[in-house]
DNA sequence: TTTGAAACGTTATAATATAACATTTAAAGA
DNA sequence: TCTTTAAATGTTATATTATAACGTTTCAAA
């Protein structure tokens, strides 16, 4: 269980470079499988998107790209909407903001833990929240299409360290 | 269990002026337990998010608010986010919209059904997906502090009308 | 009746997102 | 190889959602 539980909230000092680049790996193939071009624009926002373990807003993509060269909000936007089409990234409704799909080799809803400290995410993709939320709508006769579901608290290491800051008060 | 159905998605022909009456009654009580002032803005703004039973935009609100008289948008804001901090109503991240919340009475979680089709909505509360949620947030060290869950799809009513169009092809 | 905090008004502007149309690119067929 | 054409991108303008800053009013408690 300690082995899963590493892959949900990532450190600060992992090798983030090699995240990075099998996110990459993965979107190539993705993109190739559905027939779509992964452009140099689609990877360069992809990349940014990736670039932390957090949500990042449109318009923080946008002033990165503009350190290249010029660029305007469609621009991003447009590359955010093909990456959300094909299951690459994911939306934060509650933040206005982007992050790397951990595994966007199947389709699947969003479902999301955010640090309120630090601002870190992860994906939780929990077949068990999946199956409780579509018991519960087909109670009401609801048909689900699509769910997301944002939880926002502490991650693990922000726990321990509001937890050392009250022991020294 | 069909009493049940009928709480979560509201027939189009039910008396909703019903509702509204209720509605502020329950406000108005949660005001005063918690020593607030339920000024006639409040009031008003409330009731234009209970006027219907679907999302409602800031901008909605304050045309409507504008038929009184002169209105900005700090005015909406201010007291839907009044309403917000009182839990008297939600807000739907992904459709920057707000909707009244049934039961006021006591501090919860939003999880939203909502029909792509007729845009009702209905909530849910329900223990079992909240308890799902803190489980799955628990498994990987995470402290939930709230969440929200959307869940788009059809309402009964819609299904039965996409039935019946299907039928007729 | 004063007074101070809360509520509200008003103006300006920030932050997020899209519409509309021109130009470029590159894959697929002639 | 050339042409063509659909997809991608560039560009300008603007829509939509939300908040900052500061002045004025209101109203409950002292």
């Amino acid at each position: 269980m300690s082995g899963r539980k590493e892959l949900q909230f990532i450190s600060g000092e992992h090798d983030h470079q090699r995240c990075i680049t099998v996110a990459m790996a993965n979107a190539e193939q993705v993109c190739q499988q559905r027939g779509q071009r992964f452009t140099a624009l689609r990877r360069r926002v992809f990349e940014l998107v990736w670039q932390q373990h957090k949500p990042i807003g449109a318009y923080e993509v946008l002033e990165k790209l503009q350190e290249d060269g010029r660029a305007a909000p469609p621009t991003v936007y447009r590359a955010l909407d093909f990456l959300l089409d094909l299951g690459l990234i994911h939306r934060i409704n509650s933040l206005n903001a982007y992050v790397g799909c951990v595994h966007p080799q199947y389709p699947h809803d969003g479902q999301f833990l955010i640090c309120e400290s630090c601002k870190a995410f992860a994906e939780l993709d929990s077949p068990l929240i999946t199956t409780t939320i579509e018991q519960s709508a087909a109670d009401v006769d609801f048909e689900v299409h699509r769910h997301t579901v944002e939880i926002m608290g502490l991650c693990p290491r922000c726990r321990i360290k509001v937890c050392s800051e009250d022991n020294n008060e």
